[in-house]
DNA sequence: GTCTATACTGTGATAGAC
DNA sequence: GTCTATCACAGTATAGAC
């Protein structure tokens, strides 16, 4: 879509989607219209829709991405249960996607459940379950689930909405203790009988 | 607004206000129409508007008792810098806050940034900055402040949208799991030099 | 207190000029 | 590729019957 494009500036399409997955995360998909993004990036509303079939299809590229990401770096994990390298290694790679697509991942965190139906929040939906799966091994546990729900609920939104009192862009001081948090939430802290 | 009511029927105004704020938690306040209300609530369109003046005045009203009762739990409170049972406690006040609140909670704290102007959005961010002040003692820094937003993003989440995975309503076994997983990211865990 | 009817505005989407 | 013009419809809100 966008070829041979180094540092210049982005094309009309990239320019649209960023300024709608912008929207999307803050004012929800259903609470955003064609004509603000159209407003926001310069464009008229149908130059919006000549770039995109429909609005879904505008949510359905914005989010793809971000879903085929979070889709590889799940791949070859075979869950917290390694090594506590190969633990460590697994956090980064995932607190480095989030800090990518924390747009993307606020979106489908915080809206996917109402946005059922639009094949990108559907994929989306079952493979923060292939997530799941990966980080507590026991779903049945009520504290794993918790952990897993609050690791991934917390840097969702301590990456988009907590701009308030945690101030501006995410820093390498913020992708630190973001591994840190997140790494200390989703270890197996309790190995409380016998675990792996 | 209904007096001496005990356990018979809700008000109509009860009734939509338990509809809207399930709808505003979940598709946004944007994204929610009167209609919708009206219809789950098993009303019309415009008997919503005879209880409620606006949408926005249906905003304020759902919202409204849900930061009164945050205020009053953070009364009395000189932060998590007690001893460890008042921090315990403080602890537990918050959490049977959220359990009780989650929707309101998850509204303001996922919304608060696009619903700004509107009164009880800004008391409500007002009060979340206060809740922050007296949980980490430092804003200044990023563990600190990334604790503190994980801690609060992620029990609204998970107390709302993780339906998916972690399952039903929460319960008890919920609420001591996200005692002890809040207890934990807002303890001072890393007391490096002198901190109280 | 609840409804129908209505006013008005904004929405997603299409057609067609340039 | 971008625009204006237009459509059918859903949105909030008001007026008034019952």
């Amino acid at each position: 879509m966008n070829p041979g494009q180094t540092a210049s500036r982005p094309s009309p399409a990239d320019e649209l989607l960023a300024v709608a997955i912008e929207q999307f995360a803050t004012v929800g998909f259903a609470g955003t219209s064609l004509q603000q993004i159209a407003d926001a990036a310069g464009y008229s509303k149908s130059s919006v829709l000549y770039h995109f079939a429909s609005k879904e299809a505008l949510l359905e590229a914005a989010l793809g991405p971000a879903i085929d990401r979070l889709e590889h770096v799940l791949d070859g994990v075979s869950g917290l249960a390694g090594t506590a390298g190969e633990r460590r290694a697994f956090i980064e790679r995932f607190i480095d996607f989030l800090l990518e697509y924390r747009l993307e991942v606020h979106t489908f965190i915080n809206q996917g459940q109402s946005l059922v139906g639009i094949p990108a929040i559907d994929r989306a939906n079952a493979t923060v379950l292939r997530l799941a799966d990966a980080c507590v091994a026991e779903l049945t546990d009520a504290e794993d689930r918790v952990r897993f729900g609050v690791a991934l609920g917390g840097a969702a939104y301590a990456l988009v909405a907590a701009k308030n009192f945690a101030g501006e862009e995410p820093t390498d001081e913020v992708r630190d203790a973001l591994i840190t948090v997140v790494g200390t939430l989703l270890a197996p802290v309790h190995p409380r009988t016998t675990k792996n």
